[in-house]
DNA sequence: AATCATCTTTGCCGACCAGCAAATAACTTG
DNA sequence: CAAGTTATTTGCTGGTCGGCAAAGATGATT
Protein backbone atom coordinates (compact mmCIF):
# COMPACT_ATOMS: atom_id res chain seq x y z
CA UNK A 1 0.00 0.00 0.00
CA UNK A 2 2.95 2.35 -0.42
CA UNK A 3 2.88 3.85 -3.43
CA UNK A 4 -0.41 5.11 -6.01
CA UNK A 5 0.71 4.81 -9.75
CA UNK A 6 1.97 7.70 -11.03
CA UNK A 7 -0.54 8.53 -13.47
CA UNK A 8 -2.96 8.33 -11.27
CA UNK A 9 -1.93 10.96 -8.97
CA UNK A 10 -1.14 13.34 -11.56
CA UNK A 11 -4.69 13.74 -12.69
CA UNK A 12 -6.37 13.73 -8.89
CA UNK A 13 -4.38 16.27 -7.96
CA UNK A 14 -5.57 18.51 -10.34
CA UNK A 15 -9.47 17.83 -9.64
CA UNK A 16 -9.48 19.65 -13.45
CA UNK A 17 -10.27 23.14 -14.02
CA UNK A 18 -13.09 23.46 -15.94
CA UNK A 19 -14.18 19.37 -16.65
CA UNK A 20 -17.54 20.16 -18.29
CA UNK A 21 -18.83 20.28 -21.73
CA UNK A 22 -16.95 21.04 -24.89
CA UNK A 23 -14.58 24.00 -24.40
CA UNK A 24 -11.45 24.58 -26.25
CA UNK A 25 -8.52 24.89 -23.96
CA UNK A 26 -8.22 20.73 -22.89
CA UNK A 27 -8.11 20.03 -19.15
CA UNK A 28 -5.17 17.98 -18.10
CA UNK A 29 -7.44 14.22 -17.87
CA UNK A 30 -8.38 15.64 -21.38
CA UNK A 31 -4.61 16.19 -22.51
CA UNK A 32 -3.65 12.74 -21.05
CA UNK A 33 -5.91 11.00 -22.86
CA UNK A 34 -3.91 12.02 -25.96
CA UNK A 35 -1.32 9.23 -24.76
CA UNK A 36 -4.06 6.65 -25.46
CA UNK A 37 -2.93 4.88 -29.02
CA UNK A 38 -6.42 5.75 -30.03
CA UNK A 39 -4.69 8.93 -31.07
CA UNK A 40 -1.63 7.63 -32.23
CA UNK A 41 -0.66 9.01 -35.79
CA UNK A 42 -3.41 11.85 -35.57
CA UNK A 43 -3.20 15.32 -35.90
CA UNK A 44 -2.83 17.11 -33.14
CA UNK A 45 -5.88 19.52 -34.11
CA UNK A 46 -8.01 16.37 -35.00
CA UNK A 47 -7.27 15.00 -31.39
CA UNK A 48 -8.26 18.10 -29.94
CA UNK A 49 -11.53 17.91 -31.94
CA UNK A 50 -12.29 14.59 -31.07
CA UNK A 51 -11.39 15.39 -27.20
CA UNK A 52 -13.60 18.18 -27.11
CA UNK A 53 -16.29 16.09 -28.36
CA UNK A 54 -16.24 14.10 -25.15
CA UNK A 55 -17.23 14.73 -21.07
CA UNK A 56 -15.01 14.01 -18.14
CA UNK A 57 -16.13 11.51 -15.83
CA UNK A 58 -15.08 9.77 -13.10
CA UNK A 59 -16.11 6.22 -11.44
CA UNK A 60 -16.22 5.09 -7.92
CA UNK A 61 -14.89 1.69 -7.04
CA UNK A 62 -17.70 -1.25 -8.00
CA UNK A 63 -19.30 1.04 -10.29
CA UNK A 64 -21.07 -0.80 -13.43
CA UNK A 65 -19.93 1.41 -16.42
CA UNK A 66 -22.33 -0.55 -18.35
CA UNK A 67 -24.01 -3.96 -17.38
CA UNK A 68 -24.82 -7.12 -19.92
CA UNK A 69 -27.77 -6.35 -21.42
CA UNK A 70 -27.61 -2.49 -21.35
CA UNK A 71 -29.07 -0.90 -24.58
CA UNK A 72 -24.96 0.60 -26.18
CA UNK A 73 -25.06 4.27 -25.03
CA UNK A 74 -21.78 5.45 -24.77
CA UNK A 75 -17.72 5.23 -25.37
CA UNK A 76 -15.76 5.58 -22.53
CA UNK A 77 -11.76 5.98 -23.01
CA UNK A 78 -10.31 5.77 -19.57
CA UNK A 79 -7.55 7.88 -18.41
CA UNK A 80 -6.59 6.81 -15.04
CA UNK A 81 -8.08 3.66 -12.97
CA UNK A 82 -9.14 0.31 -13.84
CA UNK A 83 -11.77 -1.53 -15.01
CA UNK A 84 -12.74 -5.41 -15.05
CA UNK A 85 -15.05 -6.31 -18.06
CA UNK A 86 -16.59 -9.55 -17.08
CA UNK A 87 -19.00 -12.05 -17.99
CA UNK A 88 -21.90 -13.65 -15.75
CA UNK A 89 -22.47 -17.41 -16.61
CA UNK A 90 -26.35 -18.92 -16.52
CA UNK A 91 -25.25 -20.33 -13.37
CA UNK A 92 -23.97 -16.77 -11.93
CA UNK A 93 -20.54 -17.38 -11.47
CA UNK A 94 -18.23 -14.36 -12.98
CA UNK A 95 -15.39 -14.86 -15.35
CA UNK A 96 -13.29 -11.83 -16.09
CA UNK A 97 -12.38 -11.12 -20.04
CA UNK A 98 -10.22 -8.99 -18.97
CA UNK A 99 -8.86 -5.78 -16.93
CA UNK A 100 -9.03 -2.75 -18.50
CA UNK A 101 -5.93 0.43 -17.92
CA UNK A 102 -5.46 3.43 -18.71
CA UNK A 103 -5.76 4.17 -22.49
CA UNK A 104 -7.90 1.64 -23.05
CA UNK A 105 -11.56 1.69 -24.80
CA UNK A 106 -14.54 0.35 -23.11
CA UNK A 107 -17.67 -0.08 -24.72
CA UNK A 108 -16.91 -0.41 -28.15
CA UNK A 109 -16.46 -4.00 -28.75
CA UNK A 110 -20.14 -4.38 -28.66
CA UNK A 111 -20.86 -1.51 -30.69
CA UNK A 112 -22.69 -3.89 -33.51
CA UNK A 113 -25.15 -5.43 -31.50
CA UNK A 114 -26.85 -2.60 -29.94
CA UNK A 115 -26.62 -4.73 -26.57
CA UNK A 116 -24.00 -5.16 -24.23
CA UNK A 117 -22.79 -8.69 -23.89
CA UNK A 118 -20.39 -7.61 -21.01
CA UNK A 119 -20.48 -5.79 -17.48
CA UNK A 120 -17.50 -3.33 -16.58
CA UNK A 121 -17.34 -2.87 -13.29
CA UNK A 122 -14.74 0.03 -11.91
CA UNK A 123 -12.03 -1.74 -9.71
CA UNK A 124 -10.04 1.16 -9.11
CA UNK A 125 -11.25 4.52 -8.98
CA UNK A 126 -11.57 6.01 -12.39
CA UNK A 127 -11.35 9.04 -14.59
CA UNK A 128 -12.17 8.98 -18.17
CA UNK A 129 -13.81 10.54 -21.32
CA UNK A 130 -16.79 9.57 -22.36
CA UNK A 131 -18.68 9.98 -25.85
CA UNK A 132 -22.17 9.85 -26.83
CA UNK A 133 -22.10 6.76 -28.98
CA UNK A 134 -23.65 8.87 -31.51
CA UNK A 135 -21.12 11.14 -31.45
CA UNK A 136 -18.93 9.15 -31.31
CA UNK A 137 -20.08 7.39 -35.08
CA UNK A 138 -20.25 11.02 -36.36
CA UNK A 139 -16.78 11.02 -35.10
CA UNK A 140 -15.95 7.79 -37.04
CA UNK A 141 -16.98 8.99 -40.54
CA UNK A 142 -14.07 12.73 -40.21
CA UNK A 143 -11.69 11.04 -38.79
CA UNK A 144 -10.39 7.79 -40.08
CA UNK A 145 -7.66 7.36 -37.68
CA UNK A 146 -10.40 5.91 -34.98
CA UNK A 147 -10.77 3.52 -37.00
CA UNK A 148 -7.64 2.49 -37.83
CA UNK A 149 -6.68 2.73 -34.28
CA UNK A 150 -9.13 1.01 -33.04
CA UNK A 151 -8.73 -1.69 -35.62
CA UNK A 152 -5.57 -2.38 -33.54
CA UNK A 153 -6.17 -1.94 -30.34
CA UNK A 154 -9.17 -5.12 -30.95
CA UNK A 155 -6.65 -6.92 -32.83
CA UNK A 156 -4.52 -6.70 -29.88
CA UNK A 157 -7.40 -8.31 -27.61
CA UNK A 158 -8.28 -10.42 -29.94
CA UNK A 159 -4.51 -11.86 -29.57
CA UNK A 160 -4.79 -11.85 -25.75
CA UNK A 161 -8.16 -13.74 -26.05
CA UNK A 162 -6.64 -16.30 -28.66
CA UNK A 163 -4.08 -16.83 -26.21
CA UNK A 164 -5.48 -17.28 -23.55
CA UNK A 165 -7.80 -19.98 -24.86
CA UNK A 166 -5.30 -21.86 -25.72
CA UNK A 167 -3.88 -21.49 -22.52
CA UNK A 168 -6.90 -23.02 -20.79
CA UNK A 169 -7.35 -25.64 -22.88
CA UNK A 170 -4.43 -27.09 -22.90
CA UNK A 171 -2.30 -25.72 -19.90
CA UNK A 172 -2.43 -27.07 -16.19
CA UNK A 173 -3.88 -24.23 -13.96
CA UNK A 174 0.05 -23.58 -13.03
CA UNK A 175 1.01 -22.71 -16.11
CA UNK A 176 -2.21 -20.68 -17.35
CA UNK A 177 -1.51 -18.87 -13.35
CA UNK A 178 2.03 -17.56 -13.95
CA UNK A 179 1.43 -16.39 -17.54
CA UNK A 180 -1.21 -14.49 -16.53
CA UNK A 181 0.58 -13.06 -13.71
CA UNK A 182 3.16 -12.46 -16.33
CA UNK A 183 0.96 -10.58 -19.21
CA UNK A 184 -0.61 -7.90 -15.80
CA UNK A 185 2.86 -7.16 -15.08
CA UNK A 186 2.55 -4.25 -17.60
CA UNK A 187 -0.55 -3.67 -18.01
CA UNK A 188 -1.92 -3.24 -14.24
CA UNK A 189 1.63 -4.13 -11.96
CA UNK A 190 3.32 -1.34 -10.70
CA UNK A 191 6.93 -0.39 -9.49
CA UNK A 192 6.91 -0.90 -5.61
CA UNK A 193 10.88 -0.05 -4.53
CA UNK A 194 12.43 -2.55 -7.16
CA UNK A 195 9.75 -5.30 -7.51
CA UNK A 196 6.62 -5.47 -9.51
CA UNK A 197 3.06 -5.49 -7.55
CA UNK A 198 -0.16 -6.31 -8.99
CA UNK A 199 -3.35 -5.62 -6.90
CA UNK A 200 -5.94 -8.49 -7.35
CA UNK A 201 -7.17 -10.67 -5.19
CA UNK A 202 -6.97 -14.71 -5.78
CA UNK A 203 -10.69 -14.79 -6.58
CA UNK A 204 -10.03 -11.91 -9.35
CA UNK A 205 -7.26 -14.21 -10.29
CA UNK A 206 -9.22 -17.44 -10.59
CA UNK A 207 -11.78 -15.85 -12.67
CA UNK A 208 -8.77 -14.99 -15.52
CA UNK A 209 -7.72 -18.16 -15.81
CA UNK A 210 -10.54 -20.16 -15.39
CA UNK A 211 -9.82 -21.99 -12.18
CA UNK A 212 -10.91 -21.47 -8.49
CA UNK A 213 -9.85 -19.26 -5.97
CA UNK A 214 -8.37 -22.10 -4.01
CA UNK A 215 -6.56 -23.70 -6.31
CA UNK A 216 -4.90 -19.99 -7.34
CA UNK A 217 -4.24 -19.38 -2.94
CA UNK A 218 -3.05 -23.09 -3.08
CA UNK A 219 -0.03 -22.46 -5.74
CA UNK A 220 0.61 -18.64 -4.84
CA UNK A 221 1.07 -20.22 -1.43
CA UNK A 222 3.71 -22.16 -2.83
CA UNK A 223 5.45 -19.94 -5.14
CA UNK A 224 5.61 -17.52 -2.22
CA UNK A 225 7.52 -20.21 0.16
CA UNK A 226 10.37 -20.74 -3.00
CA UNK A 227 10.79 -17.11 -3.29
CA UNK A 228 9.11 -16.69 -6.78
CA UNK A 229 6.34 -14.51 -5.89
CA UNK A 230 4.84 -12.73 -2.88
CA UNK A 231 1.55 -13.41 -1.68
CA UNK A 232 -0.06 -10.31 -0.16
CA UNK A 233 -4.11 -9.58 0.79
CA UNK A 234 -5.25 -8.53 -2.58
CA UNK A 235 -1.96 -8.17 -4.35
CA UNK A 236 1.08 -10.30 -5.76
CA UNK A 237 4.61 -9.22 -6.20
CA UNK A 238 7.33 -11.11 -8.83
CA UNK A 239 10.11 -11.82 -7.02
CA UNK A 240 11.58 -14.12 -9.44
CA UNK A 241 10.61 -14.17 -12.82
CA UNK A 242 12.70 -16.30 -15.05
CA UNK A 243 10.83 -18.67 -12.49
CA UNK A 244 7.61 -17.97 -13.44
CA UNK A 245 8.38 -18.01 -16.70
CA UNK A 246 9.78 -21.49 -16.66
CA UNK A 247 6.74 -22.50 -14.53
CA UNK A 248 4.42 -20.99 -17.38
CA UNK A 249 6.32 -22.97 -19.90
CA UNK A 250 6.53 -26.19 -17.81
CA UNK A 251 3.44 -28.29 -19.33
CA UNK A 252 3.32 -30.81 -16.44
CA UNK A 253 2.98 -29.61 -13.11
CA UNK A 254 5.62 -31.02 -10.99
CA UNK A 255 4.68 -32.72 -7.74
CA UNK A 256 4.12 -30.50 -4.85
CA UNK A 257 6.20 -30.86 -1.63
CA UNK B 1 -21.83 -38.11 -47.99
CA UNK B 2 -24.61 -37.62 -50.14
CA UNK B 3 -24.69 -33.62 -51.19
CA UNK B 4 -21.96 -31.06 -51.08
CA UNK B 5 -22.98 -27.19 -49.95
CA UNK B 6 -25.07 -25.37 -52.94
CA UNK B 7 -22.15 -22.60 -52.87
CA UNK B 8 -19.38 -24.62 -53.76
CA UNK B 9 -21.25 -26.61 -56.63
CA UNK B 10 -21.81 -23.34 -57.91
CA UNK B 11 -18.81 -22.35 -57.86
CA UNK B 12 -16.95 -25.09 -59.47
CA UNK B 13 -19.34 -25.63 -62.08
CA UNK B 14 -17.59 -22.96 -63.70
CA UNK B 15 -13.87 -23.00 -63.40
CA UNK B 16 -14.15 -19.31 -63.70
CA UNK B 17 -13.61 -17.97 -67.40
CA UNK B 18 -10.90 -15.54 -66.87
CA UNK B 19 -9.70 -16.45 -63.20
CA UNK B 20 -6.46 -14.34 -63.80
CA UNK B 21 -5.38 -10.92 -63.24
CA UNK B 22 -7.13 -7.43 -63.15
CA UNK B 23 -10.12 -7.88 -65.41
CA UNK B 24 -13.10 -5.32 -65.49
CA UNK B 25 -15.59 -8.01 -66.07
CA UNK B 26 -15.75 -10.10 -62.72
CA UNK B 27 -15.49 -13.74 -62.60
CA UNK B 28 -18.20 -15.70 -60.50
CA UNK B 29 -16.05 -16.43 -58.20
CA UNK B 30 -15.31 -12.65 -57.93
CA UNK B 31 -19.62 -12.03 -57.81
CA UNK B 32 -19.83 -14.68 -55.09
CA UNK B 33 -17.27 -12.69 -53.04
CA UNK B 34 -19.10 -9.68 -53.10
CA UNK B 35 -22.10 -11.72 -50.73
CA UNK B 36 -19.80 -11.59 -47.75
CA UNK B 37 -20.41 -8.99 -45.21
CA UNK B 38 -17.11 -7.35 -46.32
CA UNK B 39 -18.69 -5.64 -49.07
CA UNK B 40 -22.11 -4.84 -46.95
CA UNK B 41 -23.05 -1.06 -47.57
CA UNK B 42 -20.37 -0.43 -50.42
CA UNK B 43 -21.02 1.16 -54.05
CA UNK B 44 -20.84 -1.53 -56.74
CA UNK B 45 -18.61 0.55 -58.20
CA UNK B 46 -16.20 0.30 -55.36
CA UNK B 47 -16.73 -3.39 -54.42
CA UNK B 48 -15.04 -4.19 -58.42
CA UNK B 49 -12.30 -1.80 -57.67
CA UNK B 50 -11.53 -4.03 -54.53
CA UNK B 51 -12.43 -7.21 -55.79
CA UNK B 52 -10.48 -6.31 -58.98
CA UNK B 53 -7.29 -6.10 -57.08
CA UNK B 54 -7.40 -9.41 -56.02
CA UNK B 55 -5.87 -12.71 -57.29
CA UNK B 56 -8.24 -15.91 -57.54
CA UNK B 57 -6.67 -18.38 -55.82
CA UNK B 58 -7.61 -21.93 -55.08
CA UNK B 59 -6.32 -23.98 -52.04
CA UNK B 60 -6.32 -27.75 -51.32
CA UNK B 61 -7.22 -29.44 -48.17
CA UNK B 62 -4.31 -29.50 -45.54
CA UNK B 63 -2.61 -27.28 -47.39
CA UNK B 64 -1.56 -24.35 -45.00
CA UNK B 65 -2.30 -20.66 -46.21
CA UNK B 66 -0.04 -19.22 -43.99
CA UNK B 67 1.57 -20.50 -40.69
CA UNK B 68 2.51 -19.19 -37.26
CA UNK B 69 5.79 -17.30 -37.36
CA UNK B 70 5.27 -16.66 -40.79
CA UNK B 71 5.62 -13.04 -41.68
CA UNK B 72 2.14 -11.46 -43.09
CA UNK B 73 2.18 -11.33 -46.71
CA UNK B 74 -1.38 -11.72 -47.84
CA UNK B 75 -5.18 -11.21 -47.03
CA UNK B 76 -7.52 -14.18 -47.99
CA UNK B 77 -11.03 -13.58 -48.38
CA UNK B 78 -13.03 -16.84 -48.57
CA UNK B 79 -15.34 -17.51 -51.23
CA UNK B 80 -15.84 -22.18 -51.08
CA UNK B 81 -14.92 -24.36 -48.78
CA UNK B 82 -13.86 -24.16 -45.22
CA UNK B 83 -10.23 -23.14 -43.12
CA UNK B 84 -9.48 -23.67 -39.71
CA UNK B 85 -7.72 -21.46 -37.47
CA UNK B 86 -5.54 -23.29 -35.06
CA UNK B 87 -2.65 -22.71 -33.23
CA UNK B 88 0.01 -24.99 -31.66
CA UNK B 89 1.09 -25.10 -27.94
CA UNK B 90 4.58 -25.50 -26.75
CA UNK B 91 3.48 -29.24 -26.04
CA UNK B 92 3.03 -29.76 -29.79
CA UNK B 93 -1.01 -29.48 -29.32
CA UNK B 94 -3.13 -28.70 -31.54
CA UNK B 95 -6.20 -26.06 -30.63
CA UNK B 96 -8.83 -24.58 -33.20
CA UNK B 97 -9.39 -21.42 -33.00
CA UNK B 98 -12.00 -21.05 -34.85
CA UNK B 99 -13.48 -22.11 -38.12
CA UNK B 100 -13.77 -20.30 -41.13
CA UNK B 101 -16.31 -20.39 -43.51
CA UNK B 102 -17.01 -18.50 -47.27
CA UNK B 103 -17.44 -15.20 -46.67
CA UNK B 104 -14.76 -14.07 -43.96
CA UNK B 105 -11.42 -13.12 -44.31
CA UNK B 106 -8.23 -14.56 -43.08
CA UNK B 107 -4.90 -13.07 -42.30
CA UNK B 108 -6.10 -9.88 -40.78
CA UNK B 109 -6.08 -9.87 -37.12
CA UNK B 110 -2.87 -10.15 -37.42
CA UNK B 111 -1.92 -7.83 -39.49
CA UNK B 112 -0.69 -4.97 -36.64
CA UNK B 113 2.11 -7.76 -35.84
CA UNK B 114 4.27 -8.43 -38.83
CA UNK B 115 4.05 -12.17 -38.44
CA UNK B 116 1.12 -14.44 -37.85
CA UNK B 117 0.52 -15.95 -34.27
CA UNK B 118 -1.48 -18.64 -35.98
CA UNK B 119 -1.64 -21.15 -38.54
CA UNK B 120 -4.48 -21.18 -41.14
CA UNK B 121 -4.91 -24.85 -42.74
CA UNK B 122 -7.59 -25.68 -45.38
CA UNK B 123 -10.42 -28.54 -44.39
CA UNK B 124 -12.03 -28.33 -47.83
CA UNK B 125 -10.77 -27.64 -50.64
CA UNK B 126 -11.53 -23.60 -50.92
CA UNK B 127 -11.43 -20.91 -53.59
CA UNK B 128 -10.66 -17.25 -52.48
CA UNK B 129 -9.66 -14.01 -53.15
CA UNK B 130 -6.31 -12.96 -52.24
CA UNK B 131 -4.92 -9.48 -52.34
CA UNK B 132 -1.07 -8.28 -51.20
CA UNK B 133 -0.89 -7.22 -48.00
CA UNK B 134 0.35 -3.52 -49.45
CA UNK B 135 -2.42 -3.52 -52.07
CA UNK B 136 -4.99 -4.46 -49.46
CA UNK B 137 -3.72 -1.87 -47.10
CA UNK B 138 -3.65 1.36 -49.81
CA UNK B 139 -7.40 0.01 -50.77
CA UNK B 140 -7.88 1.04 -46.94
CA UNK B 141 -7.62 4.25 -47.15
CA UNK B 142 -9.96 5.14 -50.35
CA UNK B 143 -12.72 2.91 -48.95
CA UNK B 144 -13.91 3.39 -46.06
CA UNK B 145 -16.24 0.86 -45.73
CA UNK B 146 -13.66 -1.91 -45.44
CA UNK B 147 -12.62 -0.28 -42.22
CA UNK B 148 -16.36 -0.26 -41.14
CA UNK B 149 -16.73 -3.95 -42.26
CA UNK B 150 -13.55 -5.80 -41.06
CA UNK B 151 -14.08 -3.92 -37.43
CA UNK B 152 -17.40 -5.24 -37.16
CA UNK B 153 -16.37 -8.61 -38.31
CA UNK B 154 -13.68 -8.80 -35.69
CA UNK B 155 -15.99 -7.82 -33.23
CA UNK B 156 -17.89 -10.62 -34.15
CA UNK B 157 -15.24 -13.07 -33.74
CA UNK B 158 -14.16 -11.53 -30.61
CA UNK B 159 -17.79 -11.59 -29.16
CA UNK B 160 -17.46 -15.45 -30.03
CA UNK B 161 -14.05 -16.07 -28.10
CA UNK B 162 -15.55 -14.34 -25.29
CA UNK B 163 -18.08 -16.44 -25.32
CA UNK B 164 -16.34 -19.64 -25.46
CA UNK B 165 -13.68 -18.89 -22.97
CA UNK B 166 -16.62 -18.20 -20.42
CA UNK B 167 -17.67 -21.68 -21.32
CA UNK B 168 -14.47 -23.05 -20.98
CA UNK B 169 -13.74 -21.36 -17.84
CA UNK B 170 -17.29 -22.25 -16.33
CA UNK B 171 -18.91 -25.38 -17.69
CA UNK B 172 -18.78 -28.77 -18.08
CA UNK B 173 -17.63 -30.31 -20.77
CA UNK B 174 -21.01 -31.85 -22.12
CA UNK B 175 -22.31 -28.16 -21.97
CA UNK B 176 -19.08 -27.01 -23.75
CA UNK B 177 -19.84 -29.33 -26.66
CA UNK B 178 -23.53 -28.97 -27.15
CA UNK B 179 -22.92 -25.00 -27.21
CA UNK B 180 -20.22 -25.33 -30.13
CA UNK B 181 -22.41 -27.81 -32.17
CA UNK B 182 -25.18 -25.25 -31.95
CA UNK B 183 -23.09 -22.67 -33.19
CA UNK B 184 -21.86 -24.84 -35.79
CA UNK B 185 -24.63 -25.12 -36.94
CA UNK B 186 -25.20 -21.96 -39.04
CA UNK B 187 -21.67 -21.33 -39.83
CA UNK B 188 -20.60 -24.85 -41.42
CA UNK B 189 -23.59 -26.64 -41.32
CA UNK B 190 -25.59 -28.15 -44.44
CA UNK B 191 -28.87 -29.11 -45.16
CA UNK B 192 -28.95 -32.92 -45.41
CA UNK B 193 -32.66 -33.87 -46.08
CA UNK B 194 -34.47 -31.96 -43.37
CA UNK B 195 -31.04 -32.48 -40.91
CA UNK B 196 -28.44 -29.81 -40.33
CA UNK B 197 -25.12 -31.99 -40.77
CA UNK B 198 -21.82 -31.04 -39.95
CA UNK B 199 -18.75 -32.08 -41.16
CA UNK B 200 -16.05 -32.24 -38.04
CA UNK B 201 -14.26 -35.10 -36.50
CA UNK B 202 -13.90 -35.78 -32.92
CA UNK B 203 -10.52 -34.57 -32.23
CA UNK B 204 -11.63 -31.65 -33.74
CA UNK B 205 -14.42 -31.05 -31.85
CA UNK B 206 -12.19 -31.55 -28.82
CA UNK B 207 -9.70 -28.44 -30.06
CA UNK B 208 -12.61 -26.52 -30.07
CA UNK B 209 -13.73 -27.05 -26.71
CA UNK B 210 -11.06 -27.96 -24.96
CA UNK B 211 -11.16 -31.44 -24.38
CA UNK B 212 -10.10 -34.84 -26.07
CA UNK B 213 -11.19 -36.70 -28.82
CA UNK B 214 -12.22 -39.62 -26.23
CA UNK B 215 -14.28 -37.48 -23.78
CA UNK B 216 -16.10 -36.37 -27.36
CA UNK B 217 -16.48 -39.99 -28.84
CA UNK B 218 -18.53 -40.31 -25.36
CA UNK B 219 -20.44 -38.03 -25.21
CA UNK B 220 -21.36 -38.11 -28.73
CA UNK B 221 -22.03 -41.43 -28.20
CA UNK B 222 -24.21 -41.34 -24.96
CA UNK B 223 -26.35 -38.09 -27.24
CA UNK B 224 -26.56 -40.60 -30.39
CA UNK B 225 -28.43 -43.52 -27.83
CA UNK B 226 -30.58 -41.08 -26.71
CA UNK B 227 -31.56 -39.78 -30.07
CA UNK B 228 -29.96 -36.28 -29.44
CA UNK B 229 -27.89 -36.15 -32.23
CA UNK B 230 -26.39 -38.96 -35.02
CA UNK B 231 -23.01 -39.51 -34.56
CA UNK B 232 -21.40 -40.27 -37.94
CA UNK B 233 -17.41 -40.90 -39.26
CA UNK B 234 -15.75 -37.14 -39.34
CA UNK B 235 -19.83 -35.80 -39.06
CA UNK B 236 -22.18 -34.79 -36.73
CA UNK B 237 -26.34 -34.51 -37.58
CA UNK B 238 -28.26 -32.66 -35.25
CA UNK B 239 -31.64 -34.28 -34.15
CA UNK B 240 -32.97 -32.92 -31.47
CA UNK B 241 -31.75 -29.21 -31.16
CA UNK B 242 -33.84 -28.15 -27.83
CA UNK B 243 -32.39 -30.91 -26.27
CA UNK B 244 -29.11 -30.00 -27.16
CA UNK B 245 -29.81 -26.30 -25.94
CA UNK B 246 -30.74 -27.77 -23.27
CA UNK B 247 -27.65 -29.96 -22.61
CA UNK B 248 -25.75 -26.53 -23.01
CA UNK B 249 -27.68 -24.74 -20.39
CA UNK B 250 -27.57 -27.70 -17.46
CA UNK B 251 -24.69 -26.35 -15.66
CA UNK B 252 -23.77 -29.98 -13.90
CA UNK B 253 -23.44 -32.82 -15.79
CA UNK B 254 -26.23 -35.55 -15.24
CA UNK B 255 -24.98 -38.96 -14.46
CA UNK B 256 -24.43 -40.94 -17.33
CA UNK B 257 -26.03 -44.21 -17.69
C1' DA C 1 -8.40 -1.31 21.16
C1' DA C 2 -12.14 -4.23 20.09
C1' DT C 3 -15.42 -5.72 16.83
C1' DC C 4 -16.65 -6.64 12.27
C1' DA C 5 -16.14 -7.64 7.47
C1' DT C 6 -13.58 -9.59 4.03
C1' DC C 7 -9.96 -12.14 2.09
C1' DT C 8 -7.02 -16.10 2.46
C1' DT C 9 -5.23 -20.58 3.89
C1' DT C 10 -5.36 -25.44 4.24
C1' DG C 11 -7.23 -30.19 5.06
C1' DC C 12 -10.11 -33.40 3.05
C1' DC C 13 -12.89 -35.87 -0.36
C1' DG C 14 -14.43 -37.23 -4.50
C1' DA C 15 -15.97 -36.12 -9.38
C1' DC C 16 -14.71 -35.12 -13.80
C1' DC C 17 -12.10 -36.09 -17.17
C1' DA C 18 -7.39 -37.05 -19.36
C1' DG C 19 -4.80 -40.69 -21.19
C1' DC C 20 -3.46 -45.40 -22.51
C1' DA C 21 -4.64 -49.59 -24.86
C1' DA C 22 -6.95 -52.56 -27.68
C1' DA C 23 -10.88 -53.60 -30.34
C1' DT C 24 -14.02 -52.06 -33.88
C1' DA C 25 -15.82 -49.48 -37.69
C1' DA C 26 -15.55 -46.82 -41.95
C1' DC C 27 -13.36 -45.50 -45.80
C1' DT C 28 -9.47 -45.93 -49.41
C1' DT C 29 -6.47 -48.13 -52.47
C1' DG C 30 -4.57 -51.65 -55.04
C1' DC D 1 -12.70 -57.83 -52.68
C1' DA D 2 -8.82 -57.85 -49.63
C1' DA D 3 -5.46 -55.31 -47.36
C1' DG D 4 -4.26 -51.06 -45.43
C1' DT D 5 -5.19 -46.63 -43.40
C1' DT D 6 -7.55 -43.63 -40.52
C1' DA D 7 -11.35 -42.53 -37.32
C1' DT D 8 -13.98 -44.04 -33.48
C1' DT D 9 -15.46 -46.66 -29.47
C1' DT D 10 -15.10 -48.20 -24.88
C1' DG D 11 -13.04 -50.16 -20.58
C1' DC D 12 -10.04 -48.94 -17.10
C1' DT D 13 -7.05 -46.21 -14.06
C1' DG D 14 -5.46 -42.37 -11.76
C1' DG D 15 -4.45 -37.39 -11.38
C1' DT D 16 -5.87 -32.72 -11.31
C1' DC D 17 -8.58 -29.82 -9.45
C1' DG D 18 -13.30 -28.27 -7.78
C1' DG D 19 -15.80 -27.49 -3.66
C1' DC D 20 -17.04 -27.50 1.26
C1' DA D 21 -15.74 -26.20 5.81
C1' DA D 22 -13.44 -24.12 9.35
C1' DA D 23 -9.65 -21.64 10.95
C1' DG D 24 -6.53 -17.84 10.32
C1' DA D 25 -4.97 -13.23 8.66
C1' DT D 26 -5.60 -8.53 7.27
C1' DG D 27 -7.66 -4.29 7.17
C1' DA D 28 -11.83 -1.18 8.24
C1' DT D 29 -14.94 1.01 11.51
C1' DT D 30 -16.35 3.08 15.65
Amino acid sequence: MESIQTLETAVTVHPAGHSSGHNSRLSLSASLALRSSLFSGASSAACKEVVSAAREKKFESEHAIFSQGDSVRQVVLLISGCVKLLQVGANGNEIILRLIGPGELIGIAESHTRTHNSTARVQQPCTALAWEISTFESLFERHTFLRRNMLDMLLHHLDDMHERFREISTDRVAARLSSQIIRMRHQVGRQVNGEIEISISREELAQLTGTTLFTVSRLLSDWDRQGIVVARREAVSIRNLPALVDLSETAVQLPLK
